[in-house]
DNA sequence: ATAACACCTAAACCTGACTTTAAGTCAAGC
DNA sequence: GCTTGACTTAAAGTCAGGTTTAGGTGTTAT
């Protein structure tokens, strides 16, 4: 059992943040001992789920309506189930679309260290046809055609 | 030349926020007929950008201040390189992280398929040891360890 | 026994990124 | 000449995700 100023060293989280989590029903049934909370490996558990559940871009309410889905028992286990796929799914898309911007990154770095070198921004689309990387390139084209509808 | 509403529509983002972005400085210089925001391709170019910038986690004060740099011309080419070295340095961070997290993901879809299998989350422990693959089994350790210091 | 410290609550406050509202301008078509 | 639709502004409102504040309790070290 810990208290919440060690939780909140363990994980790194300050001690407003986890009452706040609390707060919001992310810990359903947590013990305490006159008034005091106890954290028992539940909790830690708990805590574990929350930051990879927020991270994969849910938020706090939609956190919660897992923690309820928790409490349900094996019945939920179909929804829970769907819950962590569709999170897989839509943090591989993004992760996609940030392989997007990286490139873009790293056109602009190629951009800069070369306009850096020439003194000027003047004629680069010239010294592009070789001298990049293909997914480079190709980003570099997105960026300078005109914008699609979409 | 575009107006406000077409490039709304070619970006797919709300006028109201094309007039946010121009009133927080993110279209320096933009040009105007008898009031009206007239976006050139200098605009559109910086719109391009300011997306990129802001997906690598950039504010809208941060973006303002590369625009800033723009406007300086050539005795700011090496700090915007900088700025976009670091972004993207940040970005492989949160893809590493990212890539974390989607591991704890799929664990979790794992075991609440083998849960809905099973029926229980009983002894699902001892289902374990070469049922998964090694990144998983790994994040499985990490998840039911005691949590470190931080 | 008193100070220091970790804990508690409710409620107010903060920030970023927009969005909405209210009131007005202006050009084009009927 | 008047309505329609796209544009304009400043200012207020919204939302998530916390953080801070004010006032209080309970245990421990000196």
């Amino acid at each position: 059992m810990y208290s919440i100023g060690r939780v909140s060293e363990m994980f790194g989280i300050p001690v407003s943040t986890l009452r706040y989590y609390d707060k919001e029903g992310l810990f359903p049934d947590m013990e305490r001992s006159s008034g005091i909370r106890r954290f028992s490996e539940r909790e830690l558990e708990a805590l574990r789920v929350i930051e990879c559940l927020k991270a994969s871009g849910l938020s706090i309410k939609e956190i919660r309506q897992f923690m309820d889905m928790v409490g349900e028992g094996p019945v939920s286990y179909s929804r829970r189930r769907a819950l962590f796929e569709g999170r897989r799914a839509a943090l591989e898309a993004e992760m996609a679309e940030m392989e997007r911007v990286l490139a873009m990154l790293k056109f602009k770095c190629w951009y800069y260290e070369t306009a850096e070198r020439e003194g000027t921004e003047e004629g680069i689309e010239a010294l592009l046809p070789d001298s990049l990387p293909p997914e480079i390139q190709v980003f570099y084209d997105r960026a300078h055609n005109k914008p699609k509808e979409e």
